[in-house]
DNA sequence: AATGAATGAGGCTTCATTCAT
DNA sequence: TATGAATGAAGCCTCATTCAT
């Protein structure tokens, strides 16, 4: 295995444990050298690849985010109205519910910068929305709204959910306990 | 009596010193000894009156939630329809804008039984939300909806645009730049 | 009342809470604060009434040697052999077992002066059992031996399993446990 | 390799100041901060190392007592009788006088785990007297007796002696005052 | 590129004692 | 005489980051 390889493996072991301990803990509460530990590093090898922890941190987003976002976009092109989009859009955010958890809680806490950055991932799951909407007001099929606003009724609602999940849901999984709910509301409250 | 009353001064200045790191830097992040600083008493003295940082917090909250709420409830008494109450409701939200967002901040990393109490204490002015939708219903003014995933559409979103002001508003005023469009489209949601 | 008396009434609150939480929880290990509390007096009356919270453990400790000892000699005189008086010993020190414990386990820990005291308080203990010891040796009832040295071992026997007791006897009566045995050796390595 | 080396060789410096200052201050009136100091480490490093003050202690007290154990049980191995033992024993408590001292004083207020691993530490030096006492009583040099409560009473009252070693011996070494007459007095207790 | 020992500032909390009332 | 609020030094421990190897 080339040098270049070797750094790579490394690189996606610290990754991949950040990624873990961030869900279990949280990033703030969690700590680098366990990090390192886990991934079987060694704690200065952290720095060295990601400069600080809330770089890692970032790195950790990134990836999984462009991943969950690609997946999800995919997964959009069968979606046939925005009943069917939204339940995609649960399931995935189910499949990854601890890292969806730790970001809505954690996010702002961040630095701006690092808020912006996820924001702008995440956009092009909005853009998906966005359109799905659209398409669906066109038709007439649900209410002429801003549909802006509507997205933001979804998320920040779907993000109060997750973030005070202990509250609502105790130690069960929020999604399975409430997303039918939630879906079925916001889609009624854009019927006509 | 001056003994009791110079306790009650060195415990308000803590309160009050608390109050405003907490809202500047967050309870995370502000530590105790500048609390204390601030608040121009010993380090010591803080834990006198309080015996933790998260039970100073606790009072912290607590105090400026049941103000809150009671200012609010007695506000609400006024309040004509649903509109008239958001307004009133995002007014008071607008007036301790910084206190609130700390709040929908830092909410989901407090110890759970931390979060109990806060939502206990805004359980009053939810159950004052909770009778003006269901008086609405019965008058045919808005549609018939579960009332409580109503509320939980409007404070959840209200919830995410405090705690990612910073991406919504910068260092606006989110209250004022987004208010009434909060108001406007949670109506429309409900409309017939 | 007259005030000499509320005076010493107070006094002996604060001796007897004292006494008891030196017991539950040890010297080092309780705290003033507690002590004024179970007393149901301000924290500051304590100081006024003994200064340090070293100065109280010793008029605490005092006390009770004082008193130990007294009903320890008088029962003493009732004592026809070395045998009965252990016997009596032990009893007493069972029914004191915490305090003895404490006394056993700390006393290495304080300054030496007060170290001296409370030997010097047990002096006349030592020397009751001095005058049987010597009285038996006379009777010929046990062998000739330097009865300084006697007392040593005894007392420094008893010491080391009341101050140890943890790991001899659990949570049980060490005295109930071990006493017997303890008495029939000592006896033993006596006899001609 | 040097690395490992450097490493082992700050943890030394650690162990030995820590050493020093349980012995001049005992554990629990020494600090942390000033054994680091002393050691010529940041105060961290010790944590890093030993992980808590208790642990300190602990590796402290095991490294000095299997070592002690050792050479005793070798140096036991040319004793002749119980005699020879006892004078062994005492010449080895001699040459580490305030450590064992410090043990004897602190022990009963350490927390019980740790009192049963020094115990456990301790029983191989107790099994080698087991046995000569057994040895001796077989060839009839010594009385039958209970040889677990023979020891006790030999490591009680030694314990008793060093615990309280300011009242018997003042600044003096409390082992070259008093040794020979606690060994004597001990074996005659034993005679026939 | 990787290591991992070392750093040291920072954080929360305790508590015997004082002193103004 | 009694009060009890206030003090502030002291204590243990954490952890992101650095740097010599």
């Amino acid at each position: 295995m080339s040098r270049k390889e070797q750094k790579e493996k490394t690189r996606r072991r610290i990754l991949s444990s950040a990624f873990e301990l961030f869900k279990e803990q949280g990033y703030l509460k969690c700590n680098t050298a366990d990090i390192a530990l886990r991934a079987g590093t060694a704690h200065g090898t952290l720095f060295l690849h990601f400069g600080t922890k809330e770089q890692l941190l970032f790195e950790c987003i990134e990836e999984r985010l462009i991943d969950i976002s690609n997946r999800l976009s995919h997964a959009a092109r069968d979606a046939e109205n925005l009943e069917s989009m939204l339940r995609i859009y649960l399931h995935h955010i189910g499949n990854e519910l601890e890292f969806e958890t730790m970001i809505a809680r954690e996010m702002p806490l961040l630095p701006v910068s690092l808020q912006r950055k996820i924001m702008a991932i995440r956009s092009g799951i909005a853009a998906d929305f966005y359109q799905v909407l659209e398409w669906e007001m066109e038709n007439g099929t649900i209410r002429h709204v801003d549909p802006a606003m509507a997205l933001n009724f979804w998320f920040g609602t779907l993000n109060y959910y997750l973030a005070n999940q202990a509250l609502f849901a105790g130690d069960g999984n929020i999604i399975e306990t409430s997303g039918n709910q939630l879906i079925s509301y916001f889609i009624q409250s854009l019927r006509r």
